[in-house]
RNA sequence: GCCGUAUUAGCUUAGUUGGUGGAGCGGCGGACUGUUAAUCCGCAGGUCGCAGGUUCGAGUCCUGCAUACGGCGCCA
């Protein structure tokens, strides 16, 4: 039963004129009496059947005439290269078996029109009908450009001596605002569902020097934009022995690896959803320039934008700022009081913390976030004092810095948002299997 | 939490100043030996989101509710 040749492969020409056997799900189909023209799709692309009355028997052509979209089939017949055929090849059918049918008073529900592009997106019936729209051609290109990108994340920090770690997915206590955590009971105690690696990371910092790590991050935002997920994939790193600038040229260099990849391994799938390759080649050469809070504020204050120095720039005003860019950038130095205490004040001046964010261009936002961690016993006391936080949840958190501290730090992606950039898409919840968000658990 | 928009057949939708709800796709039946989202003929399929109200009469006007989608704050 196992499979052994991919319309891939008979697109390739590689098997022009042999006999073959193909296996997959029929996509589409049209019939003219005596002869049927079907098209026959698998994972790696589809192709054109053509079954003629007379070269089979009556009960396979009939077969074929009548299987309804998504059955699946197995084909036999032979490969011949014709100009008249989408891919400039296609299947001679002379034997038909059907192996999962489709019942008519049920057809796959997912048809042209409902793949229509409304505005903004999704309609409530895909994403209704999610398990079956992954199916699709524009969903299985997004699958498969996002494994790209998670396995460029994987090569860009191995290839580097990283060590891949994980941290547990039940925490005590919260990374970001107590506000946006997820509770779940937990034997008669609560516990939360993880926003970040990075407290854990930073425990095994001293051993591992560095480390990284690519893992679903939960939080409990009513956030609904193109942007926001409940639960997103989190690549995240963390380095012993280096500051913000070290740690932003890792996020500098992991992007544009990111694009590199993406560009040899998919540029088809990418060119098959109207992505520009130009974009995607100039965010894998170009640099990324380097902006201080302060500079930016003053260029929105120059522009006329509403903004306080101390004040954290919203999407609006990020949007704002990045319409002149056509390269990702970051923003860094933001005041202490816009962060929270485990990023490390400047020691140059401390109304800045050593902290940066990357935003993509095209609007797409904030990408990676990361910095510095405040790393001495005295300084975390004194930021969590100054904050108001209590101290004992960290109590771990702070023993770290009680047994040889060192300078130290790390940043955040999120793997959907760069998937949505790169790939162009609408809505972050193009590049996600099951999209989680405020209002939607299911399917 | 806030603001906005929508809800008509399995899907995408039309529906005028209130007067017996139309179409395309999909499905079923038929014709057709080179189609490209094939074409042509026919058939089935609707508590117009729910509950009230106004009216001789409501898909259309009013009120409430529900659900969804879009956006904001916050963030990756």
């Amino acid at each position: 039963m196992a499979k052994t040749l991919w319309i891939s492969d008979v697109l390739s020409g590689s098997c022009t004129g042999d006999s073959v056997e193909l296996k997959g799900w029929v996509k589409r189909h049209r019939s003219s009496g005596k002869i049927v023209f079907m098209t026959l799709r698998d994972s790696t692309g589809e192709i054109q059947c053509v079954a003629k009355k007379a070269d089979l028997e009556d009960l396979d052509f009939d077969s074929i005439k009548n299987a309804l979209i998504e059955s699946s089939v197995i084909l036999k017949g032979k490969v011949k290269a014709d100009e008249r055929a989408p891919g400039g090849h296609e299947l001679l059918i002379t034997k038909v078996t059907i192996i999962g049918e489709v019942n008519a008073e049920k057809p796959f529900p997912i048809t042209e029109s409902a793949m229509e592009d409304t505005e903004g997106g999704e309609t409530e019936f895909l994403l209704d009908n999610r398990h079956l729209y992954l199916r699709t051609g524009r969903m299985t290109t997004m699958l498969k450009i996002r494994s790209s990108i998670f396995g460029s994340i994987h090569s860009y920090f191995r290839n580097r001596d990283f060590i891949e770690y994980q941290a547990p997915s039940f925490v005590a206590g919260a990374v970001e605002g107590g506000s946006t955590l997820f509770e779940v009971p937990y034997f008669g105690r609560k516990a939360y569902l993880t926003q970040s690696w990075q407290l854990y990371a930073e425990a095994a910092m001293p051993a591992l020097e560095r480390l990284y790590t690519i893992a679903p991050s939960f939080r409990a935002e009513k956030s609904r934009t193109r942007r926001h997920l409940t639960e997103f994939w989190h690549a995240e790193m963390e380095i012993a022995w280096g500051g913000n600038d070290e740690v932003m040229a890792h996020g500098e260099a992991l992007v544009r690896h990111i694009a590199k990849n993406l560009l040899d391994e998919r540029s088809d799938e990418l060119e098959s959803i109207g992505r520009d390759l130009n974009l995607i080649s100039r965010y894998a050469d170009s640099k990324y320039p380097r902006i201080r809070y302060d500079e930016a504020v003053e260029t929105l204050q120059g522009m006329g934008v509403e903004i306080e120095w101390g004040q954290d720039l919203d999407y609006s005003k990020e949007k704002v700022l990045t319409k002149d860019y056509d390269v990702p950038h970051f923003l860094t130095h933001y005041p202490k009081i816009a962060k929270p205490f485990y990023h490390r004040p400047d020691p140059e001046d401390d109304k800045y913390v050593l902290c940066h964010d990357l935003l993509a261009p095209e609007g797409y936002g904030e990408i990676i976030g990361g910095g510095e961690r405040t790393w001495s016993e005295k300084e975390i006391l004194q930021r969590i004092d100054e904050e108001g936080t209590p101290r004992e949840p960290y109590e771990f958190y702070i023993d770290i810095r009680r047994y040889g501290g060192v300078p130290h730090g790390g940043f955040g992606m999120g793997v959907e948002r760069v998937c949505s950039w790169l790939s162009g898409a609408d809505h972050i919840r193009e590049v996600i299997p099951f999209p989680r968000d405020s209002r939607r658990v299911t399917p």
